[in-house]
RNA sequence: CGGGGCGUGGCUCAGUCCGGUUAGAGUGCACGGUUUGGGACCGUGAGGUCGGCGGUUCAAAUCCGCCCGCCCCGACCA
């Protein structure tokens, strides 16, 4: 840890953002341009998403395999808004060991066109669907503005792409996924996320509607922490992928494609994170406690590290993820801070005075300060923790959803939608034609983030037009 | 790619306008000692082709030219 404080939240937001990034230890800029390097304690972060999304994929019925890197610059040619959404942000390799290549290679910005390419190998029957995969992997997008973990060349995701044997199973299962990201958005990152749908500017190149998850960040700017995309017939038109129904029918596949990002790491700093540093749902940290050993003298370390030993052990065997802080070098004061920094959701001080009690000091992350200090009795410790771990997750979904809450608007005219969009989302009729959205876009720079799945019902007039509107709408400026 | 800013020990920066001893500070790092329940202190030490190339000059971090890189604001996006 360099300096010690951090800018203010309130005060330059986006510098805040990237001290915790590098301070916290998640992530470092990497020697090219764009490109970052997602350090340890990021990576073991990631490892916890994938953990929780990958036992959601697996309990539907979803199984993982690897698709190339490469992609044949024809592929991306075979969909047509697919490749017009995508060429200006590819990186594409035209040299292999020293020899010009016939045909370039894309460096994938994503994989429905190489996977479209192999369903049409493998599904031949309507006993063959559906096909259910999901991969893990990289993928690469050459963006102007980079951030990290927000936006950078490469970055590490998950893609689903299913084929079905209806148009309904496909919106079923794209809806299926989308409520899969809602779970583990709420439950598991404790980040509250609208889901809906996307409007047709904001949707993915080749699909024929796509769905998100909108999440508020702290301040006031939209997310999106996750997509699924209904793509009809598209790419297996594109890619030849057909089935013999039952009554020995060829027909074209339905198929869907969703993913999830390390943007969404992204998402929990941005959300959770306060003036301290980082701020980690317990359920996805890395580390759930950290124990910091008090001492003054040889005496007391001989005292205090047995109890802190024992402890240790007693939490790891209970299933918790713990980290005993033994540095010697620097001081607990140190400590406490630099470990509120990374965003550890739960400290335990022990000390001479509680080797004496038969007790244990705890600290709340999500309380900083003295009203989060508390002490416990060491007896029934596992339990105690538990306790401690499931209202620290609750209480940041509640903050978050509150400050959400507290930062949706909605606006009578279009004047004062203008004014709500410069710190927070309005929430609006609208018409759903593209001059509407585009006006709204430069006026305010804020964009539609989704038409939620949840409306109110009835019949407005648009906000930007006045023309009678079915469907409400989230305008926010976004990331 | 357009507009703005900046490149000096690992990091943050001073010094550049007005050329002139051995290029500084804070922080970090190493070693020794005293400390340790909210970012400890003292001492010693290591670490620099001043972004690169060229020019002007007795003399360049400093002046001139070209190039490279990074950051911020726009156009594009998970």
């Amino acid at each position: 840890m360099s300096e010690e404080k951090l800018p203010a939240r309130a005060e330059n937001f986006s510098e805040w953002y990237n001290q915790v990034v590098q301070r916290a230890e998640l992530a470092d800029y990497a020697p090219v341009r764009g490109c970052m390097v997602v350090r340890p304690y990021g990576w073991s972060l990631w490892e916890n998403i994938q953990a929780a999304l990958d036992r959601r994929f697996k309990a539907t019925g979803h199984v993982n395999a690897a698709f190339p890197l490469f992609i044949p610059m024809s592929f991306l040619e075979k969909e047509k808004e697919h490749v017009e959404g995508f060429s200006p942000e590819l990186a594409v390799v035209t040299i292999g060991g020293g020899e010009k290549l016939e045909e370039p290679l894309v460096v994938r910005p994503t994989s429905e066109t190489i996977i479209g390419y192999m369903y049409s190998k493998w599904i031949k029957s309507y006993r063959d669907l559906p096909v259910l995969i999901n991969q893990w992997g990289n993928v690469v997008r050459w963006e102007m503005r980079t951030r990290l973990f927000l936006r950078t060349l490469e970055f590490y995701w998950q893609e689903g792409h299913t084929a079905h044997a209806t148009e309904k199973e496909a919106e079923e299962e794209t809806l299926r996924m989308l409520n899969i990201y809602t779970r583990f958005a709420v439950d598991d990152a404790a980040v509250p996320v609208i889901p809906g749908r996307k409007s047709n500017t904001e949707k993915f190149a080749g699909a024929v509607r796509s769905y998100t998850i909108e999440a508020m960040m702290g301040d006031t700017r939209a997310l999106q922490a996750g997509t699924s995309h209904n793509l009809g017939q598209n790419f297996a038109q594109a890619f030849d992928i057909r089935y013999l129904d039952v009554n020995n029918q060829l027909q074209y596949c339905w198929t869907t494609s969703w993913g999830l990002s390390t943007r969404f790491i992204g998402a929990i700093i941005m959300t959770h994170g306060d003036d301290q540093g980082l701020v980690l749902p317990p359920r996805l940290a890395p580390i759930q406690i950290v124990i910091v050993p008090i001492y003054r003298n040889d005496a007391e370390k001989a005292q205090v590290m047995p109890v802190v030993e024992r402890i240790s052990r007693e939490l790891t065997e209970s299933n918790f993820r713990v980290k005993v802080d033994d540095r010697t070098e620097v001081t607990p004061g140190f400590k406490f801070n630099d470990w509120e920094m990374r965003g550890v959701p739960l400290r335990l001080e022990i000390g001479p005075k509680d080797v004496q009690n038969n007790s244990v000091m705890s600290a709340r992350r999500d309380q900083p300060g003295k009203e989060g200090k508390k002490s416990l009795s060491q007896d029934q410790l596992p339990g105690q923790i538990a306790e401690l771990l499931t209202d620290i997750q609750a209480s940041l979904f509640d903050r978050a959803l509150a400050f959400r809450d507290a930062h949706i608007f909605d606006p009578h005219d279009y004047e004062e939608l203008k004014e709500i969009v410069q710190n927070g989302w309005a929430f609006s009729w609208w018409c759903g034609s593209d001059e509407c959205e585009a006006k709204v876009k430069e006026d305010t720079k804020a964009t539609t983030r989704c038409i939620p799945l949840d409306q109110p019902g009835g019949k407005g007039t648009c906000i930007v037009c006045g023309k009678p509107a079915e469907e409400k709408v989230y305008f926010a400026r976004a990331y």
